[in-house]
DNA sequence: AAACTTACGGAAACCGTATTCCGTAATTTG
DNA sequence: CAAATTACGGAATACGGTTTCCGTAAGTTT
């Protein structure tokens, strides 16, 4: 056999363990894999060489046989923003059950990098990937005839055909408008984002079926502007200006609530004694800043994430699941709803 | 040599590399890597075969032979939050240029997790590990004679020898203190977050020096509560009520300036006219939501994560450094102060 | 006690790539 | 034109594991 003596800087492999234990560099695998038929005694020598000298395998080594890496690659298109770090823990979560380490890669929006992510990862053999960003509009496939399984996070594949993970923002105007119409509230106005962004259109439209089913329609047209406190107070600022009687206001997102409840207050109004508002999101920094709290839409990203990361895990066990899957979202009550 | 035709559904090899080119496994390793002496057309033609075959090295198979896997951990301790994020990106930076991969392990602050990902990664034989996490007290040491070199980033470790990078706390005092004074205040308060933060005192530090190179002295006792707008609000409250008389506050956080500044116009108050204010942490979020916009110190955690990590790629080159770099601040003026 | 199982553990092949060494063919030199 | 280089590319080996196959020794059966 002549197994070789531990070389002091470098890794300890399984022959330094083998040779510890007086046994053959297969029998040491055996005995550290609870495989094969060894004594009880031999295994024990084994483990205990492993032990002494603190050896822990080589996983490159081990994967090169195996098919499998246990690695997956999450590449991210906003930076690590707001969005995807929610879902990001949600897969990590699931992964990690599955002992699974995940490659990060932020893109920056750079097709580029993007491309050149993609390239590094299959050369580490990663078992899949996960692809996530910041906006719910479709996105282009990460490529095509990649060999190993993709799951898209938040942000959907354009091709149906592959599997996407998103939340539910129909759903989500839908449960603002039911809530706000439970509380007691009828006329409700949307302010909300760009109306280039799919989810705010989605979200009007499940805002209005909530409306129809209790025979009412949206205080006035559809406010769009950006995803930021001030439009949220300017916007306040016109609602109270124009004709529009309005008792309660359904936003797009918590940044915009927070700005509309600053203009409400700033203009005499009170939340939710005079409008009520829900947010969405459930960013708790913007939630919790400023009293009253804020109502909001909770998407579940988390759970998003979560979802996605399981759909790979199936994917890569050679069950893959097609087209898009939505995730519900959560009314989260607080104080500016009553 | 009899080389293998690829077989569908696995990853092609540079074997069938080889076997298309007509040539030798060796030799088409050299003609990949550009080794040895080859024929051009020779080199051509296995370049050929690669591109037809989509072919893409085995990283793992590589760095078996190699020492190095040009990959590290990346190790967070607090669910990658809003301070482990630039540090992370900046980190991401400098290592990019190096074409390494980031293996992303969030340990939640269990240290039986954190643990059990320092193990996994050193069986995926990472070339080191950057360590960062949500506050800036010293922490213990990832682990005793770990086989590759460590870097502490933002959270630096508790044994002085090890090397951490972190941000300059006292300077931030510093400059805020400057900054108000430069621009004719006079009495300046200090409210920030509990005391038991080490940044805490940093900072009352360095604005203490600062004033004390004028003559000056604090205006009144610090003020220590939440790293929350609340606490913001309330500590205005309780400032106004107090009899201390005061033109400017240095706040500990965005969120506590946003607060004061909320706190000072609730009761009447201008800013910057009757006080002006600077916060730290330069948040987009907190800092631009509201008028006026917040003064603040930018502590520059993009940068503390991109020295980290150039210092681990030192390390890992074999030229190790020792002991803590501290990253300038950057003070990012604003209309809270004029 | 001879024949047959079973338990145990070693040898060897294999995973995908890089590298060292060496033989052969082509080229240059005297 | 023979001898000495040089160019080229194949074979072998190493990297760190896992797995298959097989031989030997021990235990069981009749």
């Amino acid at each position: 056999m002549n197994l070789p003596r531990p070389r002091p800087g470098r890794p300890v492999t399984i022959r330094n363990v083998a040779a510890l234990a007086g046994v053959s560099v297969g029998t040491a695998s055996k005995a550290l894999n609870r495989r094969g038929q060894l004594r009880q005694e031999t295994r024990d020598r084994v483990l205990a060489a492993a032990e002494q000298l603190n050896f822990r395998p080589n996983e490159a080594a081990r994967s090169l046989g195996s098919e499998r890496t246990f690695t997956v690659g999450l590449i991210t298109t906003d930076s690590i923003g707001r969005f995807s770090i929610p879902v990001l823990l949600g897969a990590e979560d699931a992964l990690d059950a599955g002992t699974i380490s995940v490659f990060l890669c932020d893109t920056r929006d750079d097709p580029i990098r993007e491309r050149h992510y993609v390239e590094t990862l299959l050369s580490r053999r990663v078992d899949g990937f996960i692809v996530t960003g910041r906006r719910s509009d479709p996105r282009p496939p990460l490529a095509s005839d990649l060999p190993v399984p993709v799951v898209y996070a938040l942000t959907p594949s354009r091709d149906p055909a592959d599997c996407s993970v998103v939340a539910d923002d129909e759903q989500a105007g839908f449960l603002a408008g039911e809530h706000l119409i439970a509380t007691g509230r009828r006329a409700i106005a949307y302010v909300t984002g760009p109306d280039r962004f799919d989810a705010v259109g989605r979200r009007e439209k499940g805002l209005s079926t909530a409306l129809a089913s209790h025979g009412l329609e949206l205080a006035g047209p559809v406010l769009y502007g950006e995803w930021s406190e001030a439009w949220g107070r300017r916007a306040a600022q016109t609602l109270l200006r124009s004709q529009t009687g309005f008792d309660s206001i359904y936003c797009g997102s918590d940044q915009i609530g927070r700005g509309a409840i600053e203009g409400l207050q700033a203009a005499g109004r009170t939340v939710p004694g005079d409008v009520a508002l829900v947010g969405t999101d459930n960013w708790d920094v913007m939630v919790e800043g400023r009293r009253p709290s804020l109502t909001t839409i909770d998407l579940s990203l988390h759970e998003v994430g979560r979802r996605a990361a399981q759909h790979l895990l199936a994917a890569i066990d050679g069950q893959p699941v097609q087209g898009l899957e939505t995730v519900p979202a959560q009314l989260i009550m607080r104080e500016s709803t009553d």
